[in-house]
DNA sequence: TTGTATTTTCAAAATTTTCTGAAAGAAATT
DNA sequence: AATTTCTTTCAGAAAATTTTGAAAATACAA
């Protein structure tokens, strides 16, 4: 296998990964070549190697910017948009993490207490053990939150620049 | 809210974030059906509250099954086969962790290890440079493998009877 | 302003995923 | 072994998601 196959496998395995991850192919895949392009790339250039449409190509990188892994950079001298991947595969982790957490943690904690709050009659065993479920839930995930809290936070201070490097 | 409405409202929460979670929302909703019935639950039941078919619960029902978070459960004198999940929302996170782990990251691992492997001319800066980022994906995954193990692993044998109790 | 290059939007089409329901398969009962 | 009860399978239907491509919007330059 030559660079070129092996870049071919990656992007197409960043894929499939991705899919699994609750991100689309072709977002996965964007994310995937913009990783391993040495220089940032322009949409043309994207949806050359992607073989995908404009819109395609378009709204995807907008929403790897939304997650905060991919960035627009501009060329002097040049109207087009090129875009770029954060490199370092901490910093991307963290950021999904955070996104993640945001966007699936955060609002389960948010109906887990709603759910919890309105019920009235606390008395009878179904609904005892009905509250007693949708605490352990609610237990859980403020556990998961605060852990991952603590480590976003962790990453954004203290650890950037020392402990973690050791995991590189 | 009542407890009935109350009941509602979790099972479509749960449909919602599973669907967020790569569980398709029946299986969630199934799931959280079974996770506050008082009782075992047959597929007729579960059709009938959920207005699902025969065929999709039969399905969703074996999955769940898979993922290990419901089991059968057969009543004497009844051929019907009920089914019930596992109430303790750690045991069930455990579960969920072994089972993505063993689904998703084992194949990352093994995905990145074959791209890395087969790469020949180490030289050129472009090579040199693509190698690199898969070395880290490649480290990264072995991080958060080995981490996961450690967490599975402890859950089985020593933590679950005493440390973990702290959490709930 | 007018023209040109580039990006964004969005309705319709294509694809993928999920669901249905009826038929086939199993297991227990008579 | 025939009947009844229940479970599984799976092809086609329905629903949800993703993609396309052309038109509209925006940005810049002359």
């Amino acid at each position: 296998m030559n660079l070129a196959e092996a870049k071919q496998q990656f992007i197409q395995s960043w894929g499939v990964f991705g899919s699994s991850w609750g991100i689309n192919r072709t977002m996965a895949q964007i994310h995937a070549l913009l990783l391993i392009a040495p220089e940032a790339m322009n949409a043309d250039e994207i949806m050359e190697e992607l073989q995908i449409s404009r819109g395609n190509a378009n709204m995807n990188i907008r929403e790897l910017i939304n997650w905060g892994i991919v960035e627009k950079v501009l060329k002097p001298g040049d109207r087009k948009e090129y875009f770029t991947a954060e490199k370092d595969i901490w910093k991307v982790a963290m950021r999904i993490m955070k996104e993640r957490k945001k966007r699936e943690l955060d609002p389960i904690l948010t109906t887990m207490e709603q759910i919890r709050e309105v019920e009235g009659n606390k008395k009878d065993a179904e609904t005892k053990a009905f509250i007693d479920t949708v605490s352990q839930i609610q237990k859980f995930a403020r556990q998961a939150d605060n852990a991952l809290a603590g480590l976003i936070k962790a990453d954004e201070n203290w650890f950037t620049g020392t402990l973690l490097k050791l995991f590189k």
